[in-house]
DNA sequence: CCATCAATTAGATGGTTATCGAAATATCGA
DNA sequence: TCGATATTTCGATAACCATCTAATTGATGG
């Protein structure tokens, strides 16, 4: 099957989720995971986004550690998937304000 | 009617409502205005959120510049009530990813 | 091995922001 | 007019955070 279940997210995720989308940097980087099904390598984000690698490495961790994205890692190389349920489970926490 | 058009966000404010979601106090205070279809009065949200009173007039000012809430102020008091059509764009816009 | 390359970690810095107390403003009732 | 009350403004402070450079780790190919 090609869809994932939704869940629940903790207090704490989507307090994690909700820093993490306050940076627009942070932001303009999930759209980018977001854009391709199969996930996106890391130096491809590094190129559109003109940031050094360090920060980089940074916001992609802040951007785990919410669970907003899956890192990866093959050799010396990273790739990176939006997670779609975490993010679906936040759109529809958002949407019961 | 009682439902409102949608409407298309500007960047600056996608970018402000981000931020304004990502402080947890803001994120509640937004939470209790828009569970009231009426809005709710200013008062009443500083007696379930144990902040001071300049706190959370600076909270409100966030959530006010970002488009979120609205604050009608009547003689000594302020009337908050969410901005369904803006909350809706920004749903919808986050939905885009 | 060794050089190279992708990514991470460490440490520093400048800017932002949540928070408070004190003071100001504004409104209402007596 | 006077006192009380609701909210805002001001100024200060401490914590947080995005960003960088330099150094490190880890993998690959020659």
């Amino acid at each position: 099957m090609a869809t994932t279940k939704s869940q629940t997210l903790s207090e704490r995720q989507i307090r994690l989720i909700g820093k993490a989308l306050a940076d627009p940097r942070r932001h303009e980087i999930l759209k980018q995971v977001g854009a391709s099904q199969e996930g996106i390598a890391c130096q491809d984000v590094r190129e559109c986004q003109s940031v050094t690698a360090p920060t980089l490495s940074h916001h992609l961790k802040e951007l785990e550690t919410a669970g907003l994205i899956r890192i990866e890692r093959e050799g010396r190389f990273a790739h990176l998937c939006l997670q779609r349920d975490v993010w679906r489970a936040y759109l529809d926490y958002l949407a019961t304000i």
